[in-house]
DNA sequence: GCTTTAAGGGAG
DNA sequence: CATCGCTCCCTTAAAGC
């Protein structure tokens, strides 16, 4: 310790408790951490009073921080900043106390990060030491560098933050309207035509151009709310087509008529100015009228004068937003003198500049009398807020003073609305929402019944399928595809038939925005569409009969339909929708009058069904699924049309492109936009180059096949579901975070009801929420609707697998609060489960036997995490990787967010120290208390879901309380923390990772307990049914040597299930490591080619080559493979088996890239298993491993293997 | 190079 | 009264590695 040190503990920058001396017996990387940002301070404390005697003070209250590479080098600025009285920053910390921060160049999620920040050029550093004095850092603005990136934030109000519209005309038959997506560039929003602006948008969208992220527009709705600098004009953003004429409205314009020319009366007129993007610290929100607006503020003093009825309208649909922030940016920003290279068109600053330039001193005082003064106590109050909470919610200024202007909240106008029972009850604050909502939801239904019928016809058709074979490939193939005609209205209509011969249509009661689900002909003659809104289709037809949905009928209709098809189908038969299926008729038919006895067989079949249900099909049959489809559109209404295969072209041609699948209007907009191509047949004219530079490869393909009558998928084709879902986009209308809360944990316990019936568990979860756009109306067109919304999604990845709903819901309610969404703005919320994997014995292939639909609802298959895991998401929660995420580590407590009721707080814990910990924090915490005394589970992989002690962040151990950090011990059941942390971090799976930065740890995460090999997902099988506890010697105790990685003390401690498992897994291990050595030393090893160059295969661990069950010779996978087929002759095999095989198939294509081996062994497997004793379940698996296998081929980009399976 | 993510799109 | 805008899959651009 030299003198300089000495000399710094006495420096103020120790803090009060003189941490940075303090001996700590609990040294934690966080107290590391933490010493080491404290001595850094220190050290510039020492450098300033070095270095800056008799200096001016140049830099005063500056706090600067340096980002990325720059020219003077960060340390010889840091030096001058320091020299001049300036305070460096070399950490990010909460931003809070950065006053400017120095960037060359700033990648676009920064721009976004940092763009209430004074972000200067290192030149204004120097030379402001070379002026001796504080120039002006506006002069040296990073941000006006990159040509266009400020515009970046004005596009369409978010750049990719995707603003979806609610389009009333847009409606294409048989789909539902779809929201449009908006994304207008500056040059786009002044062409204010909708066919201009769609075609400079897909220009630009084949350009290569960074784009928000989720993390960046998060970080819109996280920035700091502390006095910051707004330095971005003010803008409008235009979400409808609407053209402005003439030149920058002057004072007095906004009472000129004529100076607006609304083309669209319903169109809304977004004033959402840069900086009214919801990160605002407070939303002024008003619903009040333009008259009131004005009245109440001496800012439109001036413009006190009739308003027009246009007018009148636009303004009124202008929320009012306005914050702290924005008004500083608005007087101190270059708005009155807009720079030109990022202001869009003096048209679209209109209002405001107007307003702010001929009034600035008004408006400063209506700044001060109805802004300032409350904002300036929200924003503390929301920092404090938003640090605890799970929500801001939007706030009023405080009414102490007499207002003048009474601005509503969303959650205001929401406990208005609410206030009415018989509305409150159809929204998600009622506690039986989700029953009642998804009761009445057609889509819900239409797609429950769709994933049903799917699975049952995939397991009926693979059950049959190889019964009826199939020798000629190149023979032609009949497919037909046979629908219900309007079939909602059509059943519907069975108890009403006095109006069988009138217009009618199925839907709600309502006769305003309702959405039309089915329309029967007599209406569609008059232009009526399903999908189509109500209130429309009484425009096109008054005399419209509204019938009510009878979701049991079409229940029963489609058993009957799927009764009739299944003996038919000869085998191959797949479900398309509820009324709507694919059969594959070749086997059917045989002689020289084939085409004959198919309109036959089709004739036969429509027969039946009308019998039978007394409502008609038509049939569309083609050689391939495509022309099936395009042939049942001229077959409709009530026929069936065969399509020849020489008048395939022909016929073709004269669709709309809409007609073809996967054409909807989107794509069809940009091919007429860009190509002027309507028709298929103008498609074809199309060269595949052409379509490439205005879509996807994929995409340009399928369009040039198609136009072609080209469609190579099949019939039967098996697929593996791959998420499971559920959302809610209708009703979802909250007055507080606590209801926001509820509503998420009845929704996750909804989505695992959903999984546990499916029998899977999911690794990740997605959640999307819908927030109302800034600029859309608190109430929209739709009664309850979600109206127009900026949508958002972020995914993480569980580091176990789960359909736990607690888990469920504490993870998406950690994302939403990601979000940072107020719960009066939240519209719709989805929560999604990918990366699925079967779980207990309950699997979709067991389910084969009945066809009937079921309502089961078992609670079985409830997968549950070990406490530890959760632990380690409470880390990843507080400590999240991405600044997105980011929440303060020091937090209040929210007197408001007490725990859940259901929760029992824990006698250990200081009750007053746990009320004082957030409310998250609380229940990861209570969970780890329920969870302590059970069982502490391996997850499925054989890996101990216990956190790599190395990934405990020790931030989060820090910010804990004593007794807490004592629990934390406890759950870790050792008594020495500190030689956990030690300890080498070999031996855990982190049990969470989250996306995107965490990954930059992956070096270490992947070093897991498990066997080498390339992907631990491929021992799915050890805890499976066939394959459990292969070549595990249960009973002995095996000594870990040092490079086991191990510590024994550790060991010991441990609890006696995952001891147990690590003690098996290194058993394995080496026993796998010892006979890959025999193998190696027995045999050439030619059989084990090494790829030396795929990253996957030179992971510190070793081995190079997929294993499954430890094994990778040819000879031992065969025999394996015998054993696992006798084995399960009778039962079937398990799934989780059939899923590891087909995972080490994909293992071996993927990674080993030995294909000819893949192909050997799938060959093995199908001659061991097809022999005609395999059972169903057999020949079911054998389905799902081609599919997987094919799925897996399609990603490689590489053909289908061959072996001889007729079906691939 | 590859994989993963957020977002768009489509169907029924 | 209104109203019940779901759920799955695929593709793409960009970011991460
Ligand atoms: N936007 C949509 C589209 C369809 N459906 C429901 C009602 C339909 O009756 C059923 C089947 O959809 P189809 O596309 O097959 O349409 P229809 O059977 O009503 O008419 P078509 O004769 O054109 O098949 O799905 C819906 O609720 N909303």
């Amino acid at each position: 310790m030299n003198n300089k040190h000495v000399a710094s503990s006495q420096t103020p920058c120790t803090n009060e408790t003189g941490e940075e001396y303090e001996a700590s017996e609990f040294c934690g990387f966080k107290d590391y951490l933490r010493r080491k940002k404290i001595k850094l301070q220190n050290q510039d404390e020492q450098d300033r009073r070095d270095l800056n005697q008799d200096l001016p003070k140049v830099f005063e209250g500056c706090v600067i921080y340096a980002n990325g590479y720059m020219k003077p080098s960060a340390s010889n600025l840091r030096q001058m900043v320091l020299k001049y009285g300036g305070v460096w920053k070399q950490y990010l910390e909460g931003k809070t106390s950065i006053t400017h921060i120095v960037a060359t160049l700033l990648t676009p999620s920064k721009r976004v990060e940092f763009a209430k920040y004074k972000v200067v050029k290192p030149e204004w550093i120097v030379e402001s030491v070379q002026a001796q004095r504080l120039l002006p850092w506006t002069d040296y603005r990073t941000i006006e560098d990159v040509p266009g990136q400020a515009l970046l934030q004005f596009i369409g109000g978010g750049s990719q933050i995707s603003q979806r519209k609610s389009n009333i005309d847009s409606y294409k038959s048989g789909s539902i309207r779809k929201l449009k997506p908006l994304t207008l560039s500056n040059s786009q929003i002044s062409k204010g035509d909708e066919k201009s602006r769609f075609r400079s948008t897909t220009k630009s969208s084949k350009v290569s151009r960074p784009r928000l992220t989720i993390g960046d527009a998060l970080l819109e709705n996280q920035r700091p709310k502390t006095p910051i600098h707004f330095m971005k004009p003010l803008k409008f953003s235009l979400s409808a087509p609407i053209n402005i004429q003439g030149p920058v409205i002057p004072t007095k314009g906004l009472s000129q008529k004529n100076n607006i020319d609304v083309k669209d009366p319903k169109m809304q007129f977004s004033m959402a100015h840069s900086c009214a993007q919801d990160d605002s610290p407070v939303r002024v929100v008003t619903s009040q009228t333009i008259e009131e607006k004005i009245d109440a503020n001496p800012l439109y003093d001036t413009i006190k004068q009739p308003l027009s009825k246009e007018e009148k309208e636009i303004l009124n649909a202008i929320p009012v937003v306005c914050s702290l922030d924005q008004v500083q940016g608005i007087l101190t920003s270059e708005i009155v003198r807009p720079q030109p290279d990022i202001a869009l068109p003096d048209t679209r600053n209109l209002y405001l500049t107007s307003i702010i330039d001929s009034n600035l001193n008004s408006f400063n005082e209506s700044v001060s009398s109805a802004f300032n003064e409350p904002i300036v106590h929200n924003t503390s109050c929301q920092l404090l807020a938003q640090s605890t909470n799970l929500f801001i919610e939007t706030r009023n200024p405080e009414p102490q003073e007499p207002q003048r202007f009474r601005p509503l909240t969303a959650e205001q106008h929401n406990s208005d609305l609410l206030a009415d029972p018989s509305i409150r009850k159809s929204t998600t604050v009622d506690p039986n929402f989700l029953k009642s909502y998804f009761g009445h939801s057609r889509l819900h239904h239409l797609s429950t019944w769709k994933a049903d019928l799917k699975l049952k016809m995939q397991q009926f058709t693979s059950m049959n399928k190889r019964l009826s074979k199939n020798p000629d490939p190149q023979s032609p193939r009949f497919i037909m595809h046979i629908d219900f005609d309007c079939f909602f209205a059509s059943i519907s209509l069975l108890a009403r038939p006095e109006l069988v011969d009138t217009p009618v249509c199925v839907g709600h009661g309502g006769v305003m925005m309702g959405e039309i689900a089915s329309c029967n002909y007599k209406a569609r003659a008059f232009g009526v569409k399903n999908g189509m809104w109500m209130k429309e289709a009484l425009k096109l037809c008054p005399q419209l009969t509204c019938l009510p949905y009878d979701f049991p009928r079409y229940e029963e209709a489609s058993r009957i339909f799927y009764g009739i098809l299944i003996p038919v189908s000869a085998g191959t038969l797949q479900a398309v929708s509820v009324d709507e299926a694919l059969l594959d008729v070749t086997s059917c038919v045989k002689g020289p009058d084939y085409q004959d006895s198919i309109d036959t067989l089709a004739r036969r079949i429509r027969d039946e069904i009308r019998e039978k249900t007394s409502c008609e099909v038509s049939i569309g049959i083609g050689s391939n699924i495509l022309l099936a489809k395009m042939a049942l559109k001229k077959a409709k209404p009530a026929g069936q049309y065969q399509l020849q295969p020489q008048e395939v072209d022909d016929f073709l041609a004269g669709f709309e492109v809409t007609n073809l699948p996967g054409v909807g209007l989107s794509i069809a907009k940009r091919l007429e936009n860009e190509l002027n191509v309507k028709s298929i047949g103008q498609l074809r004219a199309i060269k595949e180059e052409e379509l490439k530079r205005i879509f996807g490869i994929k995409t340009s393909e399928k369009l040039y096949r198609m136009a072609r009558g080209i469609d190579a998928s099949e019939v039967g084709e098996v697929s593996v579901r791959k998420t499971v879902s559920i959302e809610v986009n209708w009703g979802v209308r909250f007055e507080n975070k606590e209801q926001v809360g509820d509503f998420m944990f009845n929704l996750a316990g909804e989505l695992q009801k959903r999984m546990v019936n499916l029998g899977y568990s999911g690794r990740q979860l997605t959640l999307k929420v819908m927030r109302r756009a800034l600029d859309a109306p608190l109430d929209p067109p739709k009664h309850l609707g979600h109206g127009l919304c900026d949508s958002f999604n972020k995914s993480i990845l569980l580091g176990f697998s789960t359909n736990d709903h607690e888990i469920l819901a504490r993870e998406v309610q950690g994302l939403l609060r990601g979000f940072g969404i107020p719960p009066g703005e939240l519209r719709g919320v989805a929560v999604q489960m990918g990366k699925l994997e079967p779980v207990g014995s309950k699997t979709e292939s067991r389910d084969q036997r009945r066809l009937e639909f079921p309502e089961a609802e078992t609670h079985l298959n409830i997968k549950t995490d070990t406490p530890l895991a959760v632990l380690h998401s409470l880390k990843e929660r507080i400590h999240p990787p991405s600044k997105a995420f980011h929440t303060p580590i020091q937090r209040q407590a929210n007197p408001s967010s007490t725990p859940r009721t259901q929760f029992e707080i824990p006698t250990q814990i200081d009750p007053s120290v746990f009320k004082d910990l957030p409310e998250d924090l609380q229940t990861e915490i209570l969970r780890i208390q329920r969870n302590k005394e059970l069982q502490y589970s391996i997850n499925r992989k054989g890996i101990a879901v216990l956190p790599s002690p190395s990934q405990i962040d020790p931030n989060v151990l820090n910010v804990l309380p004593s007794s807490l950090k004592k629990e934390l011990e406890t759950a870790y059941a050792s008594r020495s923390y500190s030689n956990l942390l030690k300890s080498p971090h070999k031996p855990f799976a982190p049990s969470i990772i989250r996306n995107s930065p965490t990954r930059k740890n992956s070096p270490t995460r992947k070093r897991t307990i498990t066997i080498p090999t390339s992907k631990p997902k491929l021992f799915t099988l050890t805890q499976a049914k066939y394959f459990r506890g292969q070549d595990n010697d249960k009973s002995s105790f095996p000594s870990f040597s040092p490079s086991d990685g191990f510590d024994r003390d550790i060991l010991a401690e441990l609890p006696k299930d995952i001891r147990q498992e690590i003690i098996e897994q290194a058993q394995r291990q080496r026993i796998a490591a010892k006979r890959k050595k025999e193998r190696a030393e027995a045999v050439v090893p030619k059989q084990i080619p090494i790829y030396k160059n795929h990253p996957k295969l030179t992971l510190p661990s070793g081995p190079t080559i997929a294993t499954f069950q430890k094994l990778s010779d040819l000879s031992d996978l065969r025999q394996l493979i015998d054993e696992w087929f006798l084995d399960c002759k009778e039962d079937g095999p398990h799934m989780e088996d059939i899923h590891a095989f087909a995972s080490y198939i994909n293992e071996v294509i993927k990674t080993e890239k030995n294909l000819s081996k893949a192909e050997s062994v799938i060959r093995w497997f199908l001659d061991v298993v097809g022999t005609g004793e395999g059972s169903l379940e057999w020949r079911n698996a054998i389905d799902v491993i081609i599919a997987e296998i094919r799925n897996v081929c399609k990603e490689r980009g590489i053909g289908m293997l061959q072996f001889n399976y007729e079906t691939v």
